[in-house]
DNA sequence: CTCCTGTTCAAACGACCGCTTGAACTATGC
DNA sequence: GCATAGTTCAAGCGGTCGTTTGAACAGGAG
């Protein structure tokens, strides 16, 4: 491991540790994937803009689809233990109302993510334009990543909104989860500026409002 | 011309008008594009199950491209009528509700398209697929299909929202849009069932009321 | 018949794709 | 020192991409 950076490592001082190509080759496939989508891009503009070499992705990863596999994994794996993490709080307070559990979807997804700065909005498109590629191959890689606490937001929502009805319960969900994939993606902002911290924050807000009032009274009875 | 079979030609009965290549090569892309997107569908691909030859489609359209612009103007022109042509109507009445518009925005997208059996399915999910293709350039080329009415509804979803700031309008029509495009793509019904034209006509209904619902109370004042 | 225009065809172009190879390089363990 | 395992590299593999070419084919007009 020639540079790794090992703490108390000599060549560097303590507190900037080396990037190593696998970190760079996951932060440019971030980037490109979320630019461009899974077949938009090439491994060869990624390994170029990482400085890598082509053979390095599959040193590390195995493929092209191992490498956005990865790079989803890593993505998505703060903004699952968020939300499992305010999922945990909900429940054991008791009833959280429809708001709450919005709010616990929602803002995991946009203000964890876009309030890191530009890194931060990068995690955010990649996410959300993967989430609805093209290919039911790569959703379905993403929907791995995203399945696993989906039975458990159904469940609390069903709870707090006991006059819907399971599919209607459902068809909420998949409207809050697409929304806020587009919204990450930044495909519905036509103006192309990209979101700073404070206009991220504001988006959450205007979501969520939006949603709670579409769960609250626009389900079927 | 070899095969436009004019009227009264005497090869094909009457009501069976002969497919042109040029047509066979928009269907087969409508099928294809809606399939696996813009960059993850080949010409030879579409030229193969179109029965036609690679050529045939630069002879016809020019480039790739040109072929999927001509495809997104077919499919969209009747939406945009029937879109037109209920806002006409509804404009004359005067004062439409939120709810009028809502449908009157939803309708044309989902049940005319989808109302046609088979085609209409390939159709709605053909434009749910391009307009947020992960190209910018591809969502362009749809949002050059789709912008002409986009003022027209804004301007009667303020009239009938006057307490929602015109931003909050704005934001909730890119959410209809959105919506409507994921559902129209299928990304969002899990179950990869297609839908039959009771079943779309029943997603109109759940999506037009989450709509309504958000739009009434779910805006910033 | 001959010309002409519109259409289809097989074949090939250069470019790029994901992936593999085998050697070179680097830090570490003995 | 030397062997070893981890990593990077230039080069090339077979294949597919969008596009182009020039010839063949088909009907209509003179």
């Amino acid at each position: 491991m020639p540079e790794q950076a090992v703490a108390g490592g000599k060549e560097n001082s303590v507190e900037t540790p080396v990037e190593t190509t696998r970190e760079r080759l996951l932060n440019v496939a971030e980037q490109r994937f979320g630019e461009g989508g899974y077949e938009g891009t090439s491994l060869r503009a990624i390994t170029v803009a990482a400085a890598a070499n082509i053979a390095a992705v599959n040193y590390h990863f195995g493929s092209k689809e191992a490498l956005l596999r990865a790079a989803v994994a890593r993505a998505m794996a703060p903004v699952n233990t968020e939300r499992r993490r305010r999922l945990d709080q909900l429940e054991a307070k008791g009833s959280p109302t429809p708001e709450e559990l919005i709010r616990a979807f929602i803002e995991p997804g946009l203000d964890l993510v876009l309030r890191r700065g530009d890194r931060g909005a990068v995690v955010a498109r990649f996410i959300g334009r993967i989430a609805f590629d093209p290919s039911q191959r790569i959703r379905d890689l993403y929907a791995a990543e995203s399945d696993p606490i989906e039975a458990r937001y159904l469940a609390a929502l069903q709870s707090a909104l006991p006059h819907a009805t399971p599919d209607s319960v459902a068809f909420g969900y998949v409207n809050m989860l697409g929304l806020l994939a587009l919204h990450q993606s930044q495909a519905l902002s036509r103006a192309p500026g990209l979101q700073d911290a404070e206009d991220s924050g504001k988006l959450a807000e205007n979501l969520i409002a939006f949603l709670v009032a579409a769960f609250d009274r626009g389900l079927r009875a």
